[in-house]
DNA sequence: CGCATAGTTGACTACGCTCAACCCTGGTGG
DNA sequence: CCACCAGGGTTGAGCGTAGTCAACTATGCG
């Protein structure tokens, strides 16, 4: 992407920011701990958690090289939630002041933030779009073309586990299985192993 | 808010912005459409509905005074859905060359604009994590944890019909009526035709 | 050659949706 | 002032569909 690449940093920024290894299961930061840095993933993964007061716990996100993590926190004292990494993981991360005090001198740079969030934005109400969709196979049929969408093409390379769609989609990875066959038996899609060619829309 | 007020506006922006009043179930502006403009409302309601392939319809999102509208279209050329005016509204229209300019020459305009996406980001990602939650009154009573959080009371005045919050809660509203009286009955809350007591968290 | 994990299929359960009737409030007009 | 009406809200009965638990298969890795 074209966002926050640790080259292309005005100087100040650059000294300022740090690169951080995090081990699998290790956590990065924890809900309610004072907000003064902001990471963004570079590779591997991390989940964010947000821990409710009865024993509750809701993953809130997982996010991906270049995403950025819980950027509620740059306007906010605390972490409103816990980072924890999925696998062993790289993060950058900006001193949060040095940050916000960049954006007024180097104007790019908050553009690129804000394209950043807008993107976040959009990828969210995606989900969200997609959670008022009550049958499991219509939501997944939706998801499928979301997904093409910006490729223009049809065909579709799953590139992680169906257990973790199950989960981006709020369903059990059972229900996305059966939703998957009825979707190849109606005919609305093809596959193989982790392929999926989508066929024109018909209505479901 | 301490957004984008008109008058504080730098001028050159100032001059450009307008404010425009839509009727009810007016169009102000359509999926496809180029996005020449941003708009955040300024009185009343709008609502953006995004219009699928075949025949379906989705509620994206209810807007309300101070939000912004379709903030992708900022980076975007064109609208990914339709607004229409739910009432009578005003809103602000802000020419969208004439914006991102001014986010270089005015830091501080910028960071105002960063501060309604986060929290545009902050308030899409409380409505998806309450769809996590299968169960009725268990979303239902996080949900009102979440509106006492800011104010921190424990008394809760709804200003809208239950009609609507059952929409935002993704339930239909027998279903909430139903996770009232259930957490009314469990304890877990007390209420009086539109005001709601909080009890103190225990399990549900 | 197993072992662990992902994926599939089956049977059962549970919970929210739908449709319908009913109550209650507020507003309007006779 | 009361009768009427409309809309939101509540309650009931029945249905559908996704979740759950379980067993089984397939795949990849040591």
């Amino acid at each position: 992407m074209d966002l926050l690449v640790l080259d292309s940093l005005p100087k100040p920024l650059q000294n300022g920011a740090t690169i951080q290894t995090i081990m699998a299961e290790q956590i990065l930061f924890q809900q309610g701990d004072i907000a003064s840095t902001f990471f963004v993933v570079e590779s591997g993964q991390v989940r964010l958690v947000r821990y409710g007061s009865d024993d509750e716990s809701a993953i809130l996100e997982i996010a991906e090289p270049g995403q950025g993590l819980a950027e509620i926190s740059l306007f906010s004292d605390t972490y409103p939630c816990t980072a924890i990494a999925d696998v062993n993981s790289r993060v950058i991360a900006y001193p949060k002041l040095l940050l916000l005090q960049a954006f007024h001198d180097y104007p790019d740079l908050a553009e690129s933030v804000m394209v950043m969030l807008v993107q976040k934005l959009e990828r969210v109400m995606m989900r969200l779009e997609l959670r008022d969709i009550r049958s499991a196979h219509k939501r997944l049929l939706r998801y499928l073309r979301f997904l093409a969408q910006p490729k223009g093409q049809n065909v579709i390379q799953l590139d992680r586990p169906l257990k973790d769609i199950a989960t981006e989609l709020g369903l059990a990875p059972e229900t996305l299985s059966r939703a998957l066959t009825r979707l190849e038996r109606e005919g609305s899609i093809s596959r193989q192993t982790r392929q999926i060619i989508l066929h024109q829309s018909s209505a479901a």
